[in-house]
DNA sequence: TACTATGTTGATTTATTTAGTCAACAATAG
DNA sequence: CTATTGTTGACTAAATAAATCAACATAGTA
């Protein structure tokens, strides 16, 4: 029940390049860098939030990623979705039809369940609250102590 | 984000346990053959229940394995847990400690709410509510279509 | 006792997925 | 024309999942 970096990288660099978008196209060396993320792996990462329509690609200088859409109408289930393939904990729930007996198995439910749960809060949940609850720590960060380290990132080192 | 066969298969023989226990302990045998799960793989998929102190195990003939609780105190969640391990979808939402400035990154607050979702489900389903679901479920199924297969299956086949 | 049925443990194997690199290519701005 | 960026596909290394196998321990039974 894990989350691959696919996901996890995914969303941060979304984030950042939300929070970083000013009308001009922001490059992923930039969002590599500032996300401590390797070039060309994030090159193959954003690959799908662009086919997903999410973001839009410019090739060539001052090139670089931007939204398709205002962060409020990107929900995180449409991100995770690209990014990791359907949400579903068993294969099951996401093609019953490989089920000799559907509906015969009380272990499915559950599993049902899980899936609605986890649904429930990517799909309520918007780029832009992103957006928001990240300005929102930094703000209280350098209220609370100033000049302490520059980007923080949460995921990076080792949480598989 | 998916389950591995460790959870599903050990869900499933837990609940085939409970559905075939009278006093006597239940073989392995039995579960593998009822469960279509491979002997030897289920041997190993059982001992974190009996470490988790979930079921017992007897050796020698007529041995078998059998429930240490009644299974209305059996949680899912502590199945779950003992098969498959903490069922936060990120290493940072089980180990605060390891991000560099835990409360400064956004996504994680995310990772954390999926979790609680999904605790929320399976600490709210006991092993009994799987029985009763399961007995009603087959109880219709004779009801509406006579005569059909066996013993069946949901997330055998593919559900990786 | 000897034998059979069962669980226990650890080593080994195989396949799949994850995570990442590399190189050749395409497009755009200046 | 050249530097800068994204695009694509092939490739690799490491980790994990999903088993399998063999040697052993224990309990019942003839």
């Amino acid at each position: 029940m894990k989350l691959s970096t696919r996901g996890r990288y995914g969303t941060r660099a979304l984030l950042d390049l939300a929070l970083h978008s000013d009308e001009s196209p922001v490059p992923l060396k930039d969002i590599a860098r500032r996300q401590q993320i390797s070039l060309p792996y994030l090159e193959h990462l954003v690959m799908p939030l662009v086919s997903g329509e999410i973001i839009r690609s410019t090739r060539g200088a001052h090139g670089g990623i931007s939204l398709l859409k205002p962060p409020e109408k990107i929900r995180l289930s449409e991100v995770i979705r690209l990014l990791e393939g359907p949400i579903a904990p068993v294969e099951c729930v996401i093609h019953p039809d490989i089920c000799p007996r559907v509906g015969s198995c009380a272990t499915c439910d559950i599993w049902e369940e899980i899936k609605k749960a986890i649904y429930g809060v990517l799909e309520g949940t918007t780029l832009q609250e992103l957006v928001e609850r990240q300005r929102q720590k930094e703000a209280s960060r350098n209220g609370e102590a100033l000049g302490s380290e520059g980007t923080t990132r949460c995921d990076q080192p080792k949480d598989t």
